[in-house]
DNA sequence: CGCGTTTGACCCGCGC
DNA sequence: GCGCGGGTCAAACGCG
């Protein structure tokens, strides 16, 4: 099954936390039979598409079908240094506790693998949680698991594991994400004067997660923290935010369908639509600090700009913190945090001019393509968000290239966008302390009219506007402080 | 003494 | 095949 990780994060939320929203319920079975269709669909396409490269070459388009619900790929017959990357982790481990960034290739059972996802999100999420040390062997015991035969390491790894990279303005040394990191390595890197730092994942003496923590070398002041691997093990409580973000933005990078079919600057387009949409809570301290109150609800965060590369193999999502919210006239930059506001200019923020200059916007740095889905373009958040608006063919064929209308109609009208796009609304009610319940099936009913206007009539606009319209037309009598309610009090 | 960091060596993949 | 660069290892080192 093809379910993006972070909405099984969220389904469980609810069914588990909070098992009075049957909406969350009815999307999960909604997106299941979603899922099983384009499992079967997207077999019948690889045949015509074996000879794309990269991410849709055959063989990785395979494997994202295969996606399971930890993303962790499982691969038969490894190389050597799969062997050896891996070599750590313990398979047997409890395969629920995993939550990161990998597919598994493995065909398995992906009702299972859903009943897994959920139970290891309880295991975050309950009351029952412990801390790291109290729940794992220590380096003592590290020490002698090193040594456990190499053909029993994890089955998890992938050749080419997928990446979440985030920039954001850090003083200090690296991110406080919540994890417990210990530096194996430093290396100069091409082009950058600052080292690059390489981390492993010490909360468990196995976890394959690494992570690589380098300035950028154009504003010292940019913290760029790449993630890599999969925790096999209980997250802290307070790193369960950041790798339920992670996990969501990787989920979506392995969606061949939007991938192979759109372009990344399309999918980089739908990542950025789940992270503006489900981070109504969202500000830096929350996402670097990770209080326990924020954490203990599956939030996504806001990045104003992503991207998607695939640099050296690694198929990567940099999600940008570093951009500030243009002021706007519409309820949603009022989800930011004030100290969003205070942040300098993002490198990045020329790329606001998307929808005037073109559809895709070359990365010099990287070779990335990268579409902005801030919130810069008013005209055309205002424009969906009038329903009238969106059936005014004119103005959308007036302002934009075909490709993006052919785009969007396409990545609109795609399942599992549309999947995507239902666990972010469900998770966007669901923040909300009271009443969400009874809100879940309005947004959803929104958001599918909003969907089906934008397709029908192919408007020309990104598939992060149709989450902005729904989202604001949710909240209509909410002002700009009041958009995205906190909730009330943490559940545990 | 234990633990974490530093740092040079080594391995590996990729491009030419 | 060779060189380059990324990534990892592991001995040496420093600190509490």
């Amino acid at each position: 099954m093809v379910l993006p990780v972070h909405f099984l994060v969220v389904c469980h939320h609810y069914c588990v936390q909070d098992q009075k929203l049957e909406s969350a319920k009815k999307v999960l079975e909604e997106a299941r039979e979603e899922n099983k269709m384009l499992k079967f669909l997207d077999i019948l396409q690889q045949g015509n598409s074996a000879n794309a490269k990269g991410v849709t070459s055959h063989e990785e388009s395979e494997e994202s079908e295969l996606v399971s619900l930890s993303l962790g790929i499982s691969v038969k017959g490894k190389t050597k240094g799969e062997r050896k990357h891996c070599k750590r982790e313990d398979e047997g481990m409890d395969k629920g506790l995993r939550l990161g960034l990998d597919m598994n290739l493995d065909p398995v059972d992906h009702a299972e693998a859903a009943n897994v996802s959920s139970t290891a999100s309880s295991s975050g999420e309950g009351g029952k949680e412990e801390e790291p040390s109290e729940m794992w062997p220590p380096s003592k015991v590290f020490k002698a698991m090193k040594n456990v035969d190499k053909s029993e390491a994890s089955q998890n790894d992938q050749p080419k594991k997928t990446r979440v990279s985030i920039r954001a303005r850090c003083d200090t040394q690296t991110m406080n994400d919540g994890c417990q990191w210990r530096k194996y390595g430093q290396k100069m890197a091409k082009g950058n004067p600052c080292p690059r730092a390489y981390y492993r994942c010490t909360v468990s003496p196995l976890c394959p997660v690494r992570k690589q923590v380098q300035r950028c070398a154009e504003d010292m002041s940019i913290l760029i923290t790449t993630y890599e691997g999969i925790h096999n093990h209980p997250l802290p409580i307070s790193a369960t935010a950041m790798a339920c973000t992670t996990s969501a933005a990787a989920s979506m990078l392995q969606s061949p369908s939007l991938s192979s079919q759109h372009g990344h600057g399309l999918v980089n387009s739908a990542i950025s639509s789940i992270t503006n949409f489900t981070a109504p809570n969202y500000n830096l301290d929350n996402a670097l600090n990770f209080s326990t109150y924020h954490v203990s609800r599956p939030h996504q965060f806001y990045f104003p700009n992503s991207s998607i590369s695939s640099l050296n193999s690694h198929p990567t999502i940099t999600l940008d913190l570093t951009a500030p919210p243009t002021s706007s006239n519409l309820n949603f930059s009022s989800g930011f945090s004030p100290l969003q506001s205070s942040m300098s200019p993002s490198p990045w923020s020329s790329y606001s001019s998307y929808f005037n200059s073109g559809p895709l916007t070359h990365n010099r740095n990287h070779g990335d393509y990268l579409l902005n889905t801030g919130h810069q373009n008013q005209p055309y958040l205002e424009h969906l968000h009038h329903p009238i608006c969106t059936s005014n063919n004119n103005f959308s064929q007036r302002s934009l290239p075909d490709s993006i209308i052919a785009a969007t109609k396409a990545i609109t009208s795609n399942p599992k966008f549309q999947s995507v796009l239902a666990t972010a609304l469900t998770t966007y009610v669901g923040n909300e302390a009271g009443g969400g319940r009874l809100r879940a099936n309005h947004v959803l009913e929104n958001a599918e009219l909003n969907l089906k206007l934008c397709s029908e009539n192919t408007i020309g606009c990104a598939s992060s506007r149709y989450l902005n319209v729904s989202s604001s037309a949710l909240n209509p009598q909410q002002g700009n402080s009041s958009i995205f309610p906190l909730p009330s009090l943490p559940e545990q």
